[in-house]
DNA sequence: AAAATAATTTAGACAAAACTAAATATTTGT
DNA sequence: ACAAATATTTAGTTTTGTCTAAATTATTTT
């Protein structure tokens, strides 16, 4: 696989999201930052290697093959992100860029001995889920503190409310993006949920609790 | 600068080994493993680029920003090399190849942060020098133990008796290739050697010190 | 110092990955 | 359903880095 190959078939991945519903040679020449017509090129060259399901001009999807060599981007991306921000103390939002060239780097061992010095790490900084060496991994969403059961723990990847005084909160109570998040409690009376952050326990009140976003993992 | 760009600097570097003198074209063509018309191709390139100076038929040398470039590569490139053995537990022989991919990674603050992460190491698991940021460094010297003055320290580089006994003998005491070694005392009446070895002392006879090699750095 | 040998460069081609412009297919609006 | 709009592909170039074969320059031998 050469790096450009590399860098369509994530685009795919990407854009696919999941669903099984090919992708458009116009989609992926955005994602890209390309044209239209240097997808086609790339697209049939893909198809001869099994990478793609292609017929033409009804666009493209993984081949099993395709997903696999995805997931196993993915991973490394997000592997490295974690290095980075944990090791490094780079900030979880100065990652992507680096981990894009990271991604590229060819060695089995390397990525192994990166996920065991990790401590076999399931999230990247964002939330997103890793995948594990054989490509499978666990779904990931995107839900409010308020909409979680008790016992829910992922990370904190947005505010719905950006507000001043809402992110001053939150920089006042040390919580920041990125940050894991575990929901102890909820008190029905007033909704009113304590959570463990950091390390360190403590209670936000609904409005709170409504205006913070955690990517969490799905239960298997 | 492009990928093969650097590869071009990073081999004629290698191939001056200090000196000053020109670089011929075959020498480089064999070190890349390339074709000595690809060389003369890229080398014209580089001369654009006041990469290096260069006068048909008469080989090529770096000019300072040639040098500044290669040393920036290496720079990463042992860095690198100081983390696969030191914190994913590479062994020191298997770490080239990976680090040749990773030493093109652009990003300053990503060097800098690893840097300070290794606890700015000065020689990678070889033994060779860490260039500054600013490519400053010390030149390293190869010497037997027993050559060496006592304060020494350095990396165990090689063996001169590669004896199975002898072999032994090193394997039986935890003395490895890429350990760092200081030399504490000599004993005028034997020649027998105390040293110091991840972080535990020992004594070693005149026939062993007069039998590994150290890499150092000069004494500024 | 000329001939033979070796090293280097030039010229012309090729593959990968991109582009532009033109051609063709698909979808949409009425 | 058909014309207009949009999406996709094709054809022909470009750039980067490589190659082979031929030409040129340097070095060595005798």
């Amino acid at each position: 696989m050469t790096l450009s190959e590399e860098d369509y078939i994530k685009a795919i991945y990407h854009l696919g999201n999941g669903k099984e519903d090919p992708i458009s040679t116009n989609a992926i020449a955005e994602q890209m930052e390309t044209k239209p017509s240097s997808v086609t090129d790339m697209i049939k060259k893909l198809s001869e290697k099994n990478m793609v399901n292609y017929k033409k001009y009804r666009g493209v999807s993984l081949t099993e093959k395709g997903q696999l060599t995805a997931l196993s981007i993915v991973r490394k991306h997000r592997l490295w992100e974690v290095f980075l921000v944990d090791k490094l103390d780079f900030a979880w939002d100065e990652v992507h860029e680096v981990a894009e060239q990271l991604e590229h780097i060819k060695s089995e061992k390397l990525i192994d001995k990166l996920d065991t010095y990790l401590g076999n790490p399931r999230v990247d900084p964002h939330g997103d889920p890793i995948p594990s060496k054989d490509g499978e991994f666990k779904k990931s969403v995107k839900k409010l503190i308020s909409e979680l059961p008790i016992g829910s723990k992922g990370v904190c990847v947005g505010v719905n409310d950006s507000s001043v005084a809402f992110l001053k909160f939150l920089d006042k109570n040390q919580i920041a993006l990125g940050d894991t998040l575990k929901i102890l409690e909820r008190e029905d009376f007033d909704g009113s949920v304590s959570i463990k952050i950091n390390d360190r326990e403590m209670r936000i009140s609904d409005q709170i609790a409504s205006n913070l976003f955690l990517e969490i993992l799905e239960k298997s």
